[in-house]
DNA sequence: TTGCATCTTGAGCAATCACTCAAGCATTCC
DNA sequence: GGAATGCTTGAGTGATTGCTCAAGATGCAA
């Protein structure tokens, strides 16, 4: 491993990430992120190691940018609850991404069978998100906002599957209108957690 | 195209899509089909065409499979809403595939930005899907167990982005029991559609 | 058995794959 | 200025990719 002082490594990963994302990890030649990155492969291979180093490192950079603007929505708006809901929201409002799968789930399929260590990579990312979600649905707990007898894990679960689904979703050709529908279905039974059972 | 006598054309595909459906069109070399089929590369190239052309017969197979599952659940169970929460509720049964996710998705995900072909080719196949959940819910409709007044093509969407989260969310590594839980979650939610609103 | 047509075979094609490393270059230290 | 250090470079590595096609095997009719 090396430090990048030409080449920023920063830039290097979101370009990395940004080729990954559209062709997948076997999709993506080293052509392709010598492209994409401006590097030579020398570079490449002193700073990442190797291929699939670079994908892992690529794909911890997502988990971050997810986690970051699930921190955001949480902390603009006016309660745990409906900073979920905004997130969701998001999903559809976003012009440049919102054509794409997630990331995580992405890896998940592609290395579904195989290669057990982007797979572990993946499944950590995600239940780094779903834990995220569950302090948020606690967060609301304390507040009043939602049940105390909220099964906190099975709803965060449960979110994350409708994400999921909703990204994947969002991925069909042409299918701008009704991603924003569904992204609407989605935050409206998030807020629903909001009611109190007596 | 060339009918094929020695090897049996349906058991090619139906090996063909087992691999394509572990490694992905592009984790899957011509040597892994050959393998996988035992069929040579003169043999596979005369039935199929090209790889993709391979590809594209397993995944219309594949989505054959998916309806003609759906079918019958909807005839064995109780009632056409029944038997779309029946369905639902098996990918968590089902041992050998609720692993894997859904076929359509992963191609969907795995060539959401470049090869045209195969993504209008699962999106058909998603397209398939969503309008059989579709006569469901009109037969539904019909026989009095859903309201008249529900948006049929709204609530298949939202039914099938379900079970893509689902299938999507089985690939998790040991989430087994959870994955039970939230398909049993997604039956109740369909069966909620029974209720007729005054 | 012979002649013809069709099917099967697998060695081999050019292209591309992930990856390496010796040479060139710039910077820094004394 | 000269030596030392370490980053940058890209031609080149052997392996593998998707795919072809001439030659051999096979089946059938006469």
């Amino acid at each position: 491993m090396v430090k990048l002082t030409t080449h920023d490594r920063a830039a290097a990963l979101a370009a990395g990430l940004d080729a990954f994302w559209q062709w997948g990890f076997h999709g993506t030649s080293m052509k392709d992120l010598e492209r994409a990155t401006g590097m030579h492969p020398g570079s490449i291979y002193a700073a990442f190691g190797s291929k699939r180093g670079f994908y892992v490192a690529a794909l911890d950079r997502y988990t971050e940018d997810v986690l970051a603007d699930l921190r955001r929505h949480a902390s603009e708006a006016a309660s745990p609850i409906e900073g979920l809901a905004g997130f969701v929201e998001a999903v559809a409002l976003d012009e440049d991404r919102s054509a794409r799968s997630c990331m995580l789930v992405k890896t998940l399929l592609e290395h579904g069978e195989g290669d057990e260590t982007l797979r572990r990579s993946a499944e950590s990312g995600i239940a780094a998100i779903e834990t995220e979600i569950g302090n948020n649905l606690r967060r609301a707990q304390q507040r009043g906002e939602a049940s105390a007898s909220l099964e906190v894990e099975h709803a965060a679960r449960r979110i994350q599957l409708n994400i999921m689904g909703l990204r994947s979703f969002a991925c069909r050709p042409g299918a701008n209108e009704s991603v924003a529908l569904m992204a609407h279905d989605i935050a409206s039974e998030i807020r629903k957690l909001k009611q109190v059972p007596s």
